[in-house]
DNA sequence: TGTTGACACTCCAGTGACTGGAGGCTCCAT
DNA sequence: ATGGAGCCTCCAGTCACTGGAGTGTCAACA
């Protein structure tokens, strides 16, 4: 099938499967006209992909875990090790962010937000904190 | 004082510097000899910078926010509404990952991570959820 | 005075994962 | 024959830096 259709299918952006062939992580055949023709194969990989870039996997990554998933003779311990690390990574942003979200909010929180200049928000990214 | 001072003070690198300067962020004067030389102000500024970096505010926010902090006729309502946007945006980022986290937590929790090929994380992202 | 070493400068390219657009070709239906 | 949808390639832009090459400047020490 057309480019068109497999994006349809996959649930991705035409420009993805562009990119995802010059990156070497699906490349269609291509037919005499010079459109690229994608098998049911390719159509699964891309589908493969789309839900793992949503879980937030890099690309490189996914590759990992594509030629994982290509390979007959895969310990499921390396598929579990990608996952795990990458769930690491999840947990530690999370932490991060919550951090944050604390502190703005008490930035929020402590402001008037009226017509006048007086600001804690401001004062405090100023390190005026006094 | 020279880029390499200003730099250590703020807390942020070097080429970081320099590319706020080239962005319009921080414009320190000139020596003769060609040297950046900041001033107290531009530390200031520079520091206020690597504090909303840091709580994740993007450049332009952080924009928005010197200029309020340089305007003396600001109204606290403006800062507000910046910071409150964010908060939004790091909530909704953080209920995301959560969801992400819980998704992949069980797919690592399903996985016998042994030397056996059978994987419910490869299964699981190929599609094939029977 | 010469030389070292730390520090400074500019310019260019690369990162990740796309995204948008220009300019042009192909196919199918009317 | 024509119109429009769909396809192609190539290039530039996104965001916020980061790294490196190649060169210039300064202060101290021998």
């Amino acid at each position: 099938m057309n480019v068109g259709e497999a994006a349809r299918r996959a649930g991705l952006p035409i420009k993805t499967l562009h990119y995802y062939e010059e990156i070497g992580l699906v490349r269609p055949g291509r037919r005499p006209n010079g459109y690229r023709s994608y098998s049911d194969q390719d159509v699964h990989k891309l589908r493969f992909l789309q839900r793992a870039r949503g879980l937030g996997f890099s690309i490189e990554e996914c590759r990992t875990l594509l030629a994982l998933y290509d390979d007959e003779n895969r310990a499921s311990a390396d598929v579990r090790a990608v996952a795990m690390a990458h769930l690491e990574k999840v947990r530690r942003k999370i932490e991060e962010l919550k951090t944050i979200e604390a502190v703005i909010d008490d930035l929020v929180n402590n402001c008037q937000g009226d017509h006048r200049p007086d600001c804690p928000i401001l004062k405090d990214l100023a390190g005026d904190t006094h």
